[in-house]
DNA sequence: TTGAAAGCGCTAACAG
DNA sequence: CTGTTAGCGCTTTCAA
């Protein structure tokens, strides 16, 4: 694009290339005074630095990679908000990598990193991963990796989350609070950290009160997403059915709705709903849907920041850094008074 | 990162790293043997070309800028989603950037690109643009643009919209037969594309029934949205109240939910709403909301492939090509049967 | 079909 | 504080 470089610049100013490329980045081992010159043609001659020859030079891209599940969901979208806007504020581009819960396609994308096209990468794991060989490799050779929300409880990096255990046990608590005898859980995993803490925070505040977990009353939306929905219309109209739910992710409150009206049964009458959601149509849905509201924006950002603050000091080795900003419980009408 | 160069291949296999470099492009003048060859060290090394070193040769990054006002939107989240899927497919990369509709920030970033750090953009306008000079610059020295949704109407090359125009006007249409007589129009710009296409629509369709676009129905929430929604508020306690809405903008359909519960206000009884909306939690709001729904997915989807396509015949020269996908008027509850 | 050489535009020691 | 000299790792002519 542009024809000038940097030794246009140079040959302008009688200075070395160097001394420009220098100046340019603020060394301080450049004068005040030849900074000013610089930065002065540089603005009038519109030069605009080249990236690439830059990070072939110095090894690093200023780039971040976002790894994530999914965009078209309230928690992402908030965390990509959070994440771009301390990117913006720090001179650091994002690249942007969806995964639609496929294992294999986060690998694919991770391997790619192998090249040195990003300088850190900020993730949150798919709903089909297990295991973190490849992020491991990946780490050990030097690439910093800091997780959001679905963390891999077993790797030395930081890890931004919400207090899943408690919202979860809370939530449950709640609902068990309010009359419900046969709780639901519905997960969107097996595997995910946040699959599990959630179902431990559930099935804790059940024993609190002497109960145990039911099979029947465990829903795991994976794969066969019609399947589970089925299984959740099934548990609805047994004899002893469910009479409170509470849905692990955003994703699977409008099924819940969608299952009640399709059986004539009343929210929060028949059944009691609690979801994880940041939907900003919460209060607007018939019922108001009561929430547990999760700081995604402010995950983002603390995760991106975690990200920057460890580039900034090139030295050092990463480590384990576990960071809990809580989630809010807000009832709304889906639950009783 | 990897310490294995194309260098490193070519020694091996004692090649020059020129042929190397052709080869692992799958160059027609590298016989087959090579390439095989070739590729098959390379899988044993686990060699990953740099990329950086690739676009300082080469003059194109394989990667695409995405500049968007916002994500927390059902309808650029789906956006995105299309972007991605094509850009995976091509194996290209994507930089996203946020205005959060500020022509400040949009700038910045459009200034950024004169480093040649992206192939091509796809771009959606921020409601406080109104000229695009910094965008024609870009485009005469080179840089392709597609533009989707938010267009500007006067620029030589891609544009990929739904139908605005017609869509507002059915809607309105829609609102007049089923009895309104005073519709309000909530606009979130003055001057971008849709906002005046939409009010055209509009427009049109009140004109057909020989009235005229009054003042106070017309609500524009741009920078005070505070204001703008007192103004609602307003308008729906006059004695001539309202009866009607169309929200050109899913970010307007919930204000309006929440003005007509606080004014204890029925809808569709007192009145009625339509909204340009991809929300999937619309059919259970209360009431479920009238949409016109954009085929989002759909046009991030042509938007990147009409770069794509672009961008694989590096000759030639930017066209206007302009696309238009229909939305589609779902019915609800929100308006009157 | 393959190779040699000359960069791409910048950064990075190391001198001066 | 400034300049010199080598590259970074790949892509390109252009020859062979």
């Amino acid at each position: 694009m542009s024809k000038i470089t940097i030794k246009t610049l140079a040959k302008e100013l009688k200075l070395s290339v160097s001394t420009v490329s220098k100046a340019m980045r603020d060394s301080h081992e450049i004068s005040q005074e030849t900074k000013l010159r610089v930065n002065e043609l540089a603005k009038k001659l519109n030069y605009v630095i080249n990236p690439y020859a830059s990070s072939l030079g110095s090894k690093t891209s200023k780039t971040i990679g976002v790894v994530i599940p999914e965009v078209v969901d309230s928690f992402f979208a908030l965390a990509i908000n959070g994440i771009e806007s301390v990117a913006q504020e720090n001179g650091y581009h994002v690249l942007i990598y969806l995964t639609h819960e496929s294992r294999e396609k986060e690998q694919n994308i991770l391997m790619d990193f192998e090249s040195g096209r990003v300088d850190g990468v900020l993730m949150s794991v798919s709903r089909d991963t297990q295991d973190h060989l490849y992020i491991d490799e990946l780490m050990q050779a030097g690439l910093p990796f800091v997780f959001f929300d679905r963390v891999f409880d077993d790797v030395e990096t930081s890890q931004i989350t919400t207090n899943d255990y408690e919202s979860a046990y809370l939530a449950t608590k709640h609902l068990l609070e309010h009359g419900c005898k046969e709780i639901m859980f519905l997960a969107y995993s097996k595997s995910l950290s946040i699959a599990s803490k959630r179902l431990q925070g559930y099935t804790a505040a059940l024993a609190e009160q002497g109960l145990v977990v039911a099979q029947q009353n465990v829903i795991t939306f994976d794969h066969d997403f019609n399947a589970s929905y089925l299984q959740l219309k099934g548990r609805l109209q047994e004899a002893n059915r469910s009479d409170g739910v509470l849905a692990s992710v955003e994703k699977l409150a409008i099924p819940i709705y969608q299952a009640c009206e399709e059986l004539h049964l009343s929210i929060p009458g028949d059944l009691q709903v609690i979801s994880f959601s940041n939907l900003d149509t919460a209060a607007y849905l018939n019922p108001p849907l009561s929430t547990i509201t999760q700081p995604a924006f402010e995950i983002g950002k603390v995760a991106a920041t975690a990200l920057m603050t460890f580039l900034k000091r090139k030295d050092s080795v990463q480590v384990k850094e576990e960071i809990v900003i809580p989630s809010t419980l807000v009832v709304r009408k889906s639950t009783k008074a």
